[in-house]
DNA sequence: CAAATATATGAAATCGCTTTCAAAATTACG
DNA sequence: CGTAATTTTGAAAGCGATTTCATATATTTG
């Protein structure tokens, strides 16, 4: 349990000063070879490694970057923060992670923390926070938002092309065939929720079907949710050949509900989810879905959010999504 | 971009010293209630937030405690911090993931970040960190490991039945009537992996069965490399009934080689896996597995670390396996 | 009510690193 | 070879908290 090393300590080792060695730490400033050799040496000897903490207090800067997230656990924020590390990777910033639980409270307390524990960025990872606070932070350090809204920062907030994707989905599922099209829609106080329901019904209107909603259900994004949304619809009894689900976790539950009843997946009905999760490539059979790289979402984030902190402009570029048939869609029965 | 107020910010408008407003904020030193409430009314005033750098520094003590991952992405290490964050709540200190991604480099690069940011103790959640380093970095910090062993240390990791979870696995397969029971082991260099190898022999063995080896298939602990390892079950032309995969995510990828196949799960071929992570539930049938809950490992070993910064001894306790049957295995076709 | 004990407060040092500032050593140049 | 222009270096002052130590009140007690 010796102490740690610290700049005095190399500092006398190799007969410089702390100026010095910091001065080579940093590579801020000329020095002349054989010391610079010297600490070096030195630093290898005594296996010296810079406290981060001191050097963050004495910047002002910390360089790490928050990340106020609802939950580790869903494949969903999974790939997100991967997509982020990857971004951050050999920025010199670091990213760390906080989670809401989806409740307020909890949110507060996490972004709280990040703060004062100095992040010099932050990302907000959906989340209902409000957008006032989220303004008056983005006064004091840089900010940028994924899967969700900001009012007045809008230029700050990953746009996905959800209503695109989803009408290429339904479109899918008509050409298909497809003339009774249920939709399980996210919670409607999400942006991509009603986007994604927006794209459904322009689908339809477009291709001159009627949009009835006794075919659309409202779900929270869940696989369990997905399974009870099914129950709902099936519950009403009305006639439909395919479902369109607003993310992938759903479209997994329902899948679950369809092996329940004895509906065969696609014989008897066609299923398409969004997101494309990783798993999705291994449901049975492979889920039909549209992607939205959560990956490519959360480098481009990281990336804006250095550019920001470059004191350049964030250029996120809007994600774009793109349907990926796989086996769950087939042509309607005859 | 106004600069954020300090103690001394407000103890001016408090009308008292810096010590003071650190007494009131530390709660460490009785102070007169007048005095206490102007503080307490300066930082609402100016939304005072101690900065945790600072103290960190002046404590010397940063009450945070490095989690070296290996993977964010997937539900596996998702569980697992979901689990760790859990059992860190409350106590005041911090979670702060970095990853190895399974790169001996980047896991170094990882290991090194946090030990410059000084965190007060470590998990070290799977990866191939060298014994002897963990070793020397438990002198300097407490340290608790998931997923992996490292010697002379074992009161420190956490412990899995794995033999014996996967012992119950095969005995129900052997008890459904199987006989021919194929297994798909993990990476032999990972101790779990060969835990549950010696439990599917030990099963097979003590029922006077014969372990044959071209049933058996080393593979990776991935989906695609269960997708493969089925690929060369079937070439090698063995006669099986049943398949127990040593995790969930290669029984993903079983499944659809099965369904690829058009081999009906459980109706031709029974299948096991083992974690019973959270998307089990949902697989087409659900999927038969060994729980060991991931999430349930974070926490302790959260609890165990932070019992060590107590200096009490780590109590881990060994966790435990059972069996989840759900529906890919079912009798054998007589 | 004076003396003694307890309580509340501020000044100053400290944590480990960076950086400004000015002095010292080196190099350039007429 | 002397002086000016450069390059290196060290001393010292922060960064924003906490804490020790000593002083200034407040409370007891005989």
């Amino acid at each position: 349990m010796s102490k740690q090393p610290t700049v005095s300590d190399i500092a006398r080792i190799a007969h410089v000063s702390p100026s010095t060695v910091s001065r080579v730490l940093t590579g801020n400033s000329r020095v002349h070879p054989a010391k610079s050799a010297a600490v070096l040496a030195a630093i290898e000897q005594l296996n010296f490694r810079p406290n981060l903490t001191a050097r963050a207090l004495a910047l002002g800067k910390s360089m790490v970057i928050g990340i106020l997230t609802q939950s580790m656990m869903s494949q969903f924020y999974g790939e997100l923060a991967q997509g982020i590390e990857e971004g951050l990777a050999g920025s010199g910033y670091q990213g760390v992670f906080a989670s809401g639980h989806w409740e307020s409270l909890d949110e507060q307390a996490a972004l709280d923390i990040l703060l004062a524990r100095q992040v010099d960025g932050l990302i907000v990872l959906g989340g209902y926070h409000p957008d006032t606070d989220l303004r008056a932070i983005n006064k004091q350090i840089p900010l940028i938002a994924v899967g969700r809204h900001i009012d007045g920062l809008e230029d700050q907030c990953i746009r996905v092309e959800n209503a695109s994707g989803s009408f290429q989905a339904v479109r899918h599922l008509i050409d298909l065939g497809h003339r009774r099209i249920a939709h399980i829609s996210g919670i409607p106080s999400h942006l991509d929720a009603r986007e994604r329901h927006r794209g459904y019904t322009e689908a339809l209107t477009s291709a001159g079907l009627a949009v009835d909603e006794r075919l659309i259900v409202e779900s929270n994004f869940t696989e369990q949710s997905g399974l009870l949304a099914l129950e709902t619809l099936l519950a009403r009894g009305s006639h439909f050949t395919a479902i369109f689900a607003a993310n992938d976790q759903m479209a997994y539950g329902i899948r679950l509900g369809l092996y329940r009843r004895g509906l065969r997946v696609p014989d008897d009905i066609s299923l398409v989810g969004f997101d494309d999760l990783l798993g999705s490539v291994y449901t049975t059979p492979p889920l039909t879905t549209v992607r939205q790289s959560m990956h490519e979402q959360g480098r481009q984030a990281a990336r804006g959010l250095l550019r920001l902190l470059a004191n350049e402009p964030p250029a996120l570029p809007s994600i774009t999504t793109e349907l990926v048939i796989r086996e769950t869609t087939a042509r309607v029965r005859g």
